[in-house]
DNA sequence: AATGTGTGGTGAAACGTTTAATCAATTTTT
DNA sequence: AAAAATTGATTAAACGTTTCACCACACATT
């Protein structure tokens, strides 16, 4: 409220209303009023309308502060995102979970569910080095950790603070935590199968790391099923890791393109990916679908537009946040507090341009 | 903590520590244990010494909750995104700013700036109806608002809550308000300008709704800007709204395919568009740059990959973030409260391969 | 009439900090 | 040597809720 007296202006914060003041004024005592907030049940009737009518004419909000000081529940919960490029597995920036287009639409979309829960929704992209102090300081009610790597003790720091909490896109070998993941490893098979099925045989897999990243391990599994299983020797030298990046797509076509005929097909772990080598083969002169197949992955929005469009592995990126979201509602309110979960989701192969039967001379 | 006891497991939550624990256990008052976390600088050495030594074996953290409610700061910022999809202007999911992948890595460089500051960072899509209660709630210290339009009592609703507010990409009428955007029109008009300099006279612009986004209102000022420098008339037909996807994009181009004599220069608000129209005309026999030349805007991660490689303008997202958050924080510290401040970054012309001079016969 | 059962409500403690007021001891100033 | 200032620490109130224990009253049950 602004006050302008004898010419001096003075800036002055009313004080906000307490519940006590809202008692005061409809003639109940404070617990009434937080009764009546909180919609117990004990209250009757006419005092419940008459507190609601005082608390909509003077725009009363409790105090989240004191509420969390009280009870130890914050309705307050975190998304994080491990940042791993400082540690000894060398990443760049680039690898984040968080640079990754898809995840804005995983983000937004948890957060619309668990706030119709009544939870706000903290998102911090943290280093694996840093100490998790917030989640304490903060009470946060629960946790969701995106990309997380196996091995790193980030994993158990989190678990150390005995708060729910569920992984996504995460691969760890301890099995006692919550975690929703797409299964990787079939994405993978399925991209293969789909090359080998047009008759490909020399098919290069290349993703990002795959020591430390389980979802990029799991979808070279997948791809060395598909070979095992149309016989097809496994080349290590034909699994390139690289950054996961567009530049580095189109950087590692150029350096592909003078041994392209050491291979008729590509399998990739993202559509960046894809949509860089397709490039980096254009600028060489080299075709898509005409001289090498490309299958991406994940889907993201412009796949289905360039040219030429992608065949890619989608995930149903919806999905996967509203089982996040839920599960971590039914681990926070669950009874039993001991619901541990793990979930697949079904990736689905999308054939599209960028692939087609292999050149024959 | 578990334990097992007689075969039944018991879950123990131990006991957070509180400042009292630390004080008995280091021998002093809760005051001074305080004064030793805060840094105040009213401790001796070695009492200061002798608090932390407990306070790091003992795992100690401050408990926000209780700061809070006796300093009322909080500590906590929370940055929205305004939807407007049930509001009288009709708009759909796309439309949100959050659904534009260059939002995402807006949104996690404030966090690590703001972060950096001391704050955590709450992230909130929010019904421009929605009451904005949490902000009081919460006790927030300050708001960053993505987005919002004109004339919606959105904008006035948040500015109500006298809280400490940075508006991103809106356009408002209300001069009081701290202001981070780009410079729109000056990137309308530099799109425009390169089309004419390379001799095109027939160009449409294609961008979302003009009337309540202020974005794409103001970039239509610098293509007709543009369009009167060079004396060309100003083709109102010219001028098209559609949904700023790549898929309306692509419906588009359809739609437009037919008249393709009348026009051969296209001027966009997002290459998002773009690509869409890139795709929709090539399915048509179209060739971009050769019959047409489009004109992207904002510059997203793949534009500079995809072929045609989309002439567009640049902006720098993560310029606007660490402005963005800077400015906020100066408006929660700043001693002289009214600080706002209104900054116009600068748009750059990135010339590609979709944009070429007018196809002759 | 005595006892039990609900119902609607109150009082006051407790949650874990910060901070103003105060104090004791020491050092500096006069 | 007395007064004043500085340093280091303490005490206790305050922040705004929730919730447990309690109470008064009406009503139903023996």
């Amino acid at each position: 409220m602004l006050f302008i007296i004898g010419g001096e202006t003075f800036f002055i914060m009313e004080r906000k209303m307490t519940i006590k003041d809202i008692a005061q004024l409809a003639g109940v005592s404070p617990a009434t009023v937080s009764n009546v907030m909180n919609k117990t049940g004990r209250v009757s009737k006419e005092t419940v309308s008459r507190v609601i009518e005082i608390v909509n004419e003077k725009n009363f909000n409790l105090n989240a502060s004191a509420r969390t000081l009280r009870q130890k529940v914050s309705r307050l919960i975190a998304i994080l995102v491990p940042d791993y490029s400082e540690s000894e597995n060398t990443y760049h920036g680039q690898e984040l979970g968080i640079a990754n287009p898809f995840y804005l639409e995983f983000v937004s979309k948890t957060e619309e569910i668990l706030s119709k829960h009544g939870f706000e929704t903290i998102f911090k992209v943290v280093s694996v080095k840093s100490d998790l102090k917030f989640i304490k300081e903060r009470n946060l009610d629960g946790v969701i950790v995106i990309g997380a790597h196996e091995g790193s003790e980030f994993t158990s720091k989190v678990v150390s603070y005995n708060v729910p909490v569920v992984f996504v896109d995460s691969y760890l070998s301890n099995g006692e935590v919550s975690l929703i993941n797409t299964d990787d490893q079939l994405g993978g098979y399925l991209s293969t199968r789909h090359l080998l099925g047009l008759g490909h045989q020399k098919i290069l897999f290349i993703s990002g790391e795959l020591q430390s990243s389980g979802v990029n391990y799991e979808r070279s599994l997948g791809y060395q099923r598909a070979l095992e299983e149309h016989g097809v020797k496994i080349e290590p030298s034909f699994i390139i890791q690289t950054d996961v990046t567009v530049e580095e797509g189109r950087a590692l076509a150029h350096r592909l393109a003078f041994k392209n005929n050491e291979f008729t097909g590509i399998v990739t772990t993202a559509d960046a990916l894809a949509i860089g080598l397709i490039r980096g083969f254009y600028e060489c002169g080299i075709s898509v679908p005409g001289q090498v197949s490309i299958v991406g992955f994940d889907d993201i929005s412009v796949s289905a537009f360039i040219i030429p469009s992608i065949t890619t592995v989608h995930q149903d990126f919806e999905l996967k946040a509203k089982r996040a979201a839920i599960l971590l509602t039914k681990l926070i309110h669950g009874s039993d507090s001991e619901k541990i979960q793990q979930d697949n989701l079904l990736p689905k192969l999308i054939v599209r341009e960028s692939t087609a039967e292999p050149f024959s001379k």
